[in-house]
DNA sequence: ACCCGTACGTGTACGATGTAAGTGTACGGT
DNA sequence: ACCGTACACTTACATCGTACACGTACGGGT
């Protein structure tokens, strides 16, 4: 009776999920940085080893949070043109990358091919299927979309922390540039200030449509 | 005399650029998620506290990695058509990601602006400028190589790490996978064994001719 | 020739990290 | 009534970045 404060003390009893859970959350207000097993056990009203009755790892968590992500993807639905169909799904992907700006950090290493990510994978390839690419251009166009996707939320990541941390004073920068770089100089403002949803949809329409004429082209031919 | 061997013992006299030279080859050998202060330090034939007489911290020096590298991308040289130049600044970029797997992880936190960046920036916009790009345009095709560089070096450091860590045995996998995911099984092969060179240079092509009729179409209207 | 500030190496120490190992306690099946 | 299993807690360790105090060698001013 030493534990378990008595009554339920209202904590839920803590699963694999719920950490994850809690580790998402954690991690979109706090940072992924900053994570660690003690702050997410205290999180969760538990000391840090007490984790390891539901979790392998850090490891294991954290490949639980990707998958997370990946399920939480919303998928278009109804009947749509192949075109929009992968505009939507890249939009909800980089969505995603928007959202949880961690989730690229935690990717190139934990990829373990969840769940979650083959029910995308999946259903992207069934649409290149259908819209009628043969299989090495529906790679090639998924290779195309997965790193547009993960290139813009890679710049706006590093957008975003740099302008966190420190106060870019364009001004003073500027002056220190000087003559020796002109177009940097010229083009300042639209590196610092730039939407990156339109810089995205901008680059989608170009791979989308340069998909499309290949496709064509491989019909024709 | 307690200490410096009596003689140089061979050992050069240490400063911020070569410690940041023995960071960046440490971390092409051993990975960087190991570079510690003091496994650099031994690195060097010192203790890690000794590293702080020349930097300021452990962030100094991957700032300094980060514009190393970006020093070390070779530019085109001779004269060449605006796409052919593109080409080959895209393509020196991606062999720097490929060369420094480690590149990505600390572009995203530590883009400082340093001299290496601004000088590969600087020409970047020469080229587009002299094709003929507004600012406008110019800005959208800066965002669109930069991200299509990093996402493919993403992918493709995820994709090594992945394949170092696990001894992907795809029969298991796809046997696992069964019928539910028919697109993802089919393709497989073509998702573990492909040339990310060929890849980079297939989205390359799309995106520069994306950006050529654009760029017709403006000087058009 | 003396002195002494500065540059730069070393050693120790602190708090934070992931996690291995051992210690309980409460509950469900016999 | 018993006991195995589940699960939380405590302690402990190696490793991390780095603050701080200390030592030594050198170069310029007197």
């Amino acid at each position: 009776m030493k534990h378990d404060e008595d009554i339920d003390a209202g904590r839920a009893p803590l699963s694999r999920q719920l950490i994850i859970d809690a580790a998402v959350s954690f991690a979109d207000t706090s940072g992924l940085e900053v994570l660690s097993m003690r702050k997410l056990g205290a999180e969760l009203g538990v000391e840090a080893m007490s984790l390891y009755n539901h979790i392998e790892n850090k490891e294991d968590i954290l490949n639980g949070m990707v998958d997370y992500v990946f399920r939480s993807i919303s998928l278009p639905v109804g009947d749509l043109e192949w075109k929009e169909e992968l505009r939507q799904l890249a939009t909800s992907l980089m969505d995603c990358f928007t959202a949880h700006s961690w989730m690229l950090s935690l990717k190139s290493a934990h990829t373990h091919m969840g769940p979650g990510m083959l029910v995308f994978l999946e259903r992207l390839l069934t649409i290149l299927g259908d819209a009628g690419f043969n299989d090495e251009d529906a790679h090639h166009a998924l290779q195309m979309l997965g790193s547009h996707a993960s290139g813009y939320a890679f710049q706006q990541a590093s957008s975003l922390e740099t302008s966190e941390t420190q106060e870019v004073d364009v001004e003073s920068m500027l002056a220190q540039l000087g003559d020796e770089f002109p177009n940097v100089t010229r083009m300042a403002p639209y590196l610092t200030e730039c939407d990156f949803n339109t810089e995205y949809a901008f680059g989608l329409d170009i791979i989308i449509d340069g998909l499309a004429s290949r496709l064509d082209a491989s019909r024709a031919g």
